[in-house]
DNA sequence: AACTATTTATAAGA
DNA sequence: TTCTTATAAATAGTT
């Protein structure tokens, strides 16, 4: 549709390439915009250009939302296919679950605000196994250490209280002896620790 | 581009906006592929007709990848907005637990070897914290999603339940009339919902 | 689903 | 980029 047929391939002349690319674009969003229009039906059109540049339409308000309703769909759609017997679903699955990485990366940001829209029920089954999987671990992790904690303070206590003999021995020997002053051995980062339940009572919370 | 020029409105009689989404659909999606090969560039296209089916195109092989980049396009684009005007994210932290990116990342490797040498039980402690808040998230999510999910089935039960109840009239009218054949009204991807129990369940897993 | 009169999109040129 | 215009392509209404 215009001065001469075109090939069907990649123009190579960069600069027609643009042009082209510029006027088809406005072509397709426009077609986009008019059977969004004419037939009442919803559509999203994304356009990566070679460089990077993103356009889009969509004739609902947001293609965010667009896409949820996508995502949806298929979920729906898959959820169906696999209560009878499977059907060829050569569907391409947007919802097949994402990466323990990118579930990881869309938690991180999402804990700072409530805009998960980007899960999936799968997505978030797989992460609330993931998670309770990892807080788990935590958790043994953490009483495992608070358990060295405590037999460390009750070994501290031990040797405290051996302490404690001898020096009871040597003051006994003092009273029969001379008046003669001994340094008590000191215990560096110690000296607080002589109830360790207390000490371990603010770990517990 | 026709016999006449269409006013730019939705076409009232259903048949023939049938008809003219069908032509349009195709004729934009011969669009996209065009603009794609001509232009090297890449394109996704979704279609949602008026009664739920869907129609797609997509320049790489999966839409899921497609829309997976175009994600990945907005969260980098959205980060250099935030990094430009973000001054304030340089605060030291001089608590001495981690921060909970260092967190995430140090579970993330942890996860799959039993190295986490590098925590302390502070960071355990907040890290428990921060793994429950986000499971209870995840799990809020999900039954959310689930719950939806249900309702969707149930209306589509509620439907066809309707539908049934007029195919049954036409048949006992059929009865008493002359044996004139009727084509039963089909509804495409919604003949396995019957019992949405079932469809939910898998979901449940 | 085919056919064609028209409209629309657009390739090349300015 | 934008405008112009000849021509290719899409498609509205018809069969």
């Amino acid at each position: 549709m215009g001065r001469k047929k075109v090939e069907m391939k990649r123009i190579e002349d960069k600069s027609s390439r643009q042009v082209t690319f510029s006027k088809r674009r406005n072509g397709l969003i426009k077609k986009a915009r008019e059977l969004t229009v004419l037939c009442d039906v919803q559509i999203g059109v994304i356009v990566f250009s070679n460089s990077g540049k993103l356009y889009e339409f969509c004739s609902t308000g947001s293609m965010a939302n667009f896409l949820k309703e996508y995502q949806w769909h298929l979920e729906v759609e898959a959820a169906s296919v696999k209560g009878a017997n499977d059907t060829k679903s050569y569907q391409v699955d947007y919802s097949s679950s994402k990466s323990y990485a990118e579930l990881l990366q869309i938690v991180e940001t999402q804990l700072e605000g409530p805009n998960c829209e980007q899960l999936s029920v799968t997505d978030l089954i797989k992460l609330e196994n993931q998670f309770a999987a990892a807080l788990t671990q935590i958790r043994a992790k953490k009483t495992e250490l608070m358990l060295d904690f405590i037999k460390a303070l009750h070994n501290k206590e031990i040797m405290l209280k051996e302490d404690n003999v001898h020096l009871e021995r040597e003051m006994e020997a003092m009273k029969n002896g001379v008046g003669m002053v001994k340094r008590l051995r000191t215990h560096p980062n110690l000296h607080l620790v002589h109830s360790p339940q207390q000490a371990t009572l603010s770990l517990l919370q």
